[in-house]
RNA sequence: GCAGGGAUAGUGAAGCGGUCAAACACGGGUGACUGUAAAUCAUCUGGCUUAGCCUUCGGGGGUUCGAAUCCCUCUCCCUGCA
């Protein structure tokens, strides 16, 4: 295997497709599972790299399109690359851009709704509108800037040239994702767009690496959405070329996640790294996806959540707006041991959200990136302890206790 | 003392005879957020036995079929002139 990227297993979970392991790149090892902490636009959201690093993240996960708008890659290659760019010296994953072919394209201004049981939304105005910023075609996607309108079109070459200017250790093949609510017609068409495109990022990838002393890995995507034929289909097409590890997309709600898992990764070459892209809020997501064979997770929602005030604890969700935690002087969760639970109480972060005062965005996202990444390393030695199953049982039936006590 | 202007829901502020329980903003309550157009969005916010009814627009009294809106008067506030 390239130098410049390893993954080795180090221990396998009976009864399951779960594994820990380490993958390797020119900026350090990452232990799986792992989450990775989402900064898209070069910036985790409110936090210092100091913070991140003290939420135990390994790696950042940064998106090409957002950097191609801002604030351009010419700026990442006068820099030496993101690394350089953020001061961040650990590993890095960049997206493709693929996932704003569908947020800017089909999703856009639809009111969609994907999260868990209720979809929302008419199929009728799921496709192509006026108002939509990104629109597809079998060559690339065209994009609409949401900051100033400029156009840009992409292709799998460009996004590639792109992700290499930007530099992260790996970056993700472009790809297509489609809406919850897309025919099953749609959702062929995508994927056989989506596998033409992977061999077209491969092959562009592998020249830019040629010339490249820094050389870069790459993860061919998997979708077809929730149709087992289909990502059966995609996961073959994707293991027989050699990708360095791959992204599963295109899931939407938690409760597919070990369905379509179940169907790809028995598939992917198990010797090659698998990452779970935008999953993994919910503890909950954590554990399905590890015990289907995820190595990676990446997912906004820990930070984007912690700004809104909804912060995560060993026994639920809480909001810390609530009028009851306005004299509550307790820590968010005392059997967490981030710098906000050991120095900060709920009064006062209910205090700071009311105030709208920074501190409680930057806190909330202290903690519920702590909370998610030191699960999953929890999750990690579970499996190097063999004591996975008894973990995962004793996380969940705490997690929803107060839930099942209302019925 | 005289002459003008003003007092509207928790706050600010529209409304100036019926379509007003009263725009809008803030504040407050609750919910959502999953490869980040997101420090955002949705929803409720006088009361009740809630497709309806009741009590509200500084206090009191009128005019009118009908008043937050017009008139009189009282209280308080602002601006001029004395």
């Amino acid at each position: 295997m390239a130098n410049y990227f390893k993954f080795k297993i180090q221990q396998k979970l009976p009864r399951s497709l779960a594994r820990a392991g380490i993958i390797s790149t020119p900026n350090g090892d990452i232990e799986t599972p792992a989450f990775i902490i989402g900064g898209t636009k070069a910036t985790v959201k409110g936090l210092t790299n100091d913070q991140i690093k003290a939420s135990l993240a390994q790696a950042i996960l940064v998106n090409t399109y957002h950097l191609m708008l801002q604030p351009g890659v010419e700026v990442l290659v006068k820099s030496e690359g993101i690394n350089n760019f953020m001061g961040w010296d650990k590993p890095t994953f960049s997206d493709s851009g693929g996932f704003q072919v569908f947020s800017l394209g089909m999703a856009f201004k639809k009111g969609l709704d994907l999260t868990s049981s209720s979809i929302k939304g008419d199929p009728k105005h799921a496709r192509h509108t006026k108002s939509q910023l990104a629109q597809i075609n079998d060559d690339g996607a065209t994009f609409r800037s949401h900051l100033d309108g400029t156009q840009y079109y992409i292709t799998p070459e460009i996004s590639m040239q792109l992700q290499h200017k930007i530099g992260a250790n790996i970056h993700m093949a472009f790809d297509e994702l489609t809406s919850p609510l897309a025919s099953n017609e749609y959702i062929k068409t995508a994927m056989d767009r989506t596998h033409q495109w992977a061999k077209r990022s491969l092959n562009e990838h592998k020249k830019l690496n040629l010339n490249n002393t820094k050389k870069q890995a790459l993860f061919g995507v998997v979708q077809g959405a929730r149709i087992e034929q289909y990502r059966k289909e995609s996961a073959q097409f994707l293991n027989s070329l050699d990708f360095d590890g791959f992204g599963i997309g295109g899931i939407f709600e938690p409760q597919e996640i070990m369905q379509v898992l179940e169907w790809t990764n028995n598939i992917l070459d198990p010797n090659r790294p698998r990452h779970l892209l935008g999953m993994g809020s919910g503890p909950i997501d954590l554990f399905l996806g590890v015990e289907m064979g995820i190595d990676t997770f990446d997912c906004v929602a820990p930070t984007r959540q912690a700004r809104n005030g909804a912060l995560y604890t060993y026994e639920g969700r809480i909001n810390i707006k609530n009028s009851r935690f306005k004299d509550d002087f307790g820590p968010i969760d005392p059997d967490c041991s981030c710098d906000c639970c050991l120095n900060y109480t709920k009064a006062y972060l209910n205090h700071l959200f009311h105030a709208h005062e920074m501190l409680g965005p930057i806190l909330g996202s202290i903690h519920n990136e702590y909370f998610v990444i030191s699960t999953v390393d929890k999750i990690r030695q579970s499996i190097l302890d063999g004591t996975f199953y008894k973990y995962k049982k004793d996380f969940i039936l705490r997690y929803y206790q107060q839930e099942i006590d209302q019925f």
